[in-house]
RNA sequence: GUGGCUGUAGCUCAGUUGGUUAGAGCGUUGGAUUGUGGCUCCGAAGGUCGCGGGUUCGAGUCCCGUUAGUCACCCCA
């Protein structure tokens, strides 16, 4: 018989647990810091009808959509963003939930592009949004979980870039190219990547006649402090009633998230952020990071006029981002930020006699009882082996008894890093047992 | 979807102008007088050189195709 050959489809990948302990992680982060702003879980089907998700869709993620007919002959999709399925998620549940609504959401997604560093075909993203509210509450909030979470997650250079659509609809008002918005805002998008000769042209290909084109262009320079930023932006948007709007928002959200105490290298107002997505009406933001910035944006969002248009007549407007856990992650491990060792668990406890099985269990009961995780070796092979495979896991207590001190109650506790063990009765004196091994932990790491 | 670079053991790589049975380190595994690990020493397993075709007396090495990774475009988390 052949073998099949085991791998992964291209742009798909296994996690093993070195990768997923601090996967896991991220996650737990993404989660708390969600619950301590008010998000509330929600999870919808992984597979849409196709006409569900295709419905918004620009033809570029039609293009990249995993989709079939089910057995059915029902036209199905994969999901390849949590926005699309929120807003019909909203549109089917918002009358009993509420306004306003604040949901977060942590699943994988898929898209069939071609794969490259921090970007796969399945990866998971971590989505909060506001919905039913245009307040500036829910602006500032959310660029501070973004603050937020990137502080959590350990990073400690970041920045988060801020930009409002409206000062960009505001200012193509008055050169009187709201019809090449998108042209416009894609070519700007990249001006960190390309240069301003290379967007130039770019504009002009557009239809920007030269003097439009140097107007963009001396917009998208516009650089310095936040109150550098605004006041320039002040000028070159006089009598823009749009453009004023957007520029007071800014300054309202910048003002408050001094008041909340980010510091400023965190954050920083940048024309040039216009975000691909023709859906963002308001602010948008995009964080990059100070010692990576090459993997791109590893949480984006903004804010949106009309969540779920196609699915319902009710308005609903709202603001939100997504955390790009699977890019951050990449981007940490290029950072060599991931920790090697794998702890499986905190105390390891050998089979020195496989016929005393029950006093083990009865052990490993006590500690995990007492809220920390032990684990028993699976074979009865030489002890110095069970405590080379305890070392290289990561252990940090060993509880080693053989026929001598179970047969006096007693069991010897090891720490692993210094060596250094002690002997505790611990035979209808569980307390003993569990207090020991504290009284272990608690020593000084005389390696360290 | 388009183009550039790469692909040798589980991992990181070496492999001379094409020339016998393809190597190293790490890892895995067994042992060093059957109750204590990280070090050391000895041994072992593990490779259809990504896959398929071609050129050649002979291909890991050259050519073509394909697949996967990577970078750029595009798009985006």
């Amino acid at each position: 018989m052949t073998l099949i050959e085991p791998r992964t489809l291209k742009g798909f990948r296994d996690f093993l647990p070195a990768a997923m302990i601090p996967r896991e992680r991220l996650m737990e982060v993404a989660r708390t810091v969600y619950r301590r702003y008010g998000f509330v879980p929600i999870d919808t089907p992984a597979l849409e009808l196709l006409e569900v998700l295709t419905g918004k869709g620009s033809d570029e993620t039609d293009r990249q959509m995993y989709h079939f007919i089910d057995n059915g002959g029902r036209a199905v999709g994969m999901r390849f963003d949590l926005t699309v399925p929120l807003a019909r998620f909203a549109a089917q549940h918002i009358g009993t939930l509420g306004t306003p609504f604040k949901r977060y959401h942590i699943a994988p997604v898929w898209r069939g592009e071609t794969p490259q560093a921090g970007r796969f075909r399945e990866f998971v993203q971590c989505d909060f949004d506001t919905i039913g509210t245009t307040g500036v509450v829910s602006d500032i909030e959310t660029a501070l979980v973004i603050h937020e979470l990137m502080h959590e997650v350990g990073v400690s250079r970041f920045q988060i870039r801020i930009n409002n659509r409206k000062v960009l609809s505001g200012f193509l008002e008055k050169l009187e190219l709201q019809g090449s918005s998108t042209a416009v805002l894609r070519a700007l998008d990249k001006l960190d990547k390309v240069g301003v000769e290379q967007v130039s042209k770019e504009l002009a290909q557009a239809g920007l006649s030269d003097q439009q084109t140097q107007q963009v262009i001396t917009l998208s320079k516009i650089q310095g402090s936040t109150s550098q930023v605004l006041s320039q932006l002040d000028d070159l948007l006089q009598g823009s009633e749009q453009g004023q709007e957007g520029i007071e928002r800014l300054r309202t959200i910048c003002g408050a998230m001094k008041a909340a105490g980010v510091a400023d290298e965190f954050y920083r107002l940048d024309v040039s952020i216009a975000r691909g997505l023709d859906y963002y009406t308001g602010v948008v933001f995009e964080t990059t990071l100070g010692d990576l910035p090459s993997i791109g944006s590893v949480c984006s969002g903004g804010r949106y006029d009309n969540l779920a248009g196609l699915y319902t007549k009710q308005h609903l407007p709202g603001i939100g981002a997504s955390l790009g856990l699977d890019r951050l992650l990449a981007a940490l491990e290029q950072l060599g930020r991931i920790p090697k060792t794998t702890p499986s668990a905190d105390i390891f406890i050998p089979l020195f006699d496989a016929d005393r099985i029950n006093d083990y269990f009865a052990m490993a009961s006590i500690v995990r009882s007492s809220g920390m995780s032990a684990e028993i070796y699976p074979d009865a092979k030489k002890l110095g082996q069970q405590l080379k495979y305890a070392d290289q896991r990561g252990f940090r207590i060993a509880l080693i008894a053989g026929s001598q001190e179970l047969d006096a109650g007693q069991v010897q506790i090891k720490n692993l890093a210094t060596k250094v063990s002690t002997q505790v009765t611990w035979r209808d004196q569980p307390d003993e047992l569990v207090a020991a091994i504290r009284r272990m932990l608690d020593l000084p790491d005389m390696l360290a």
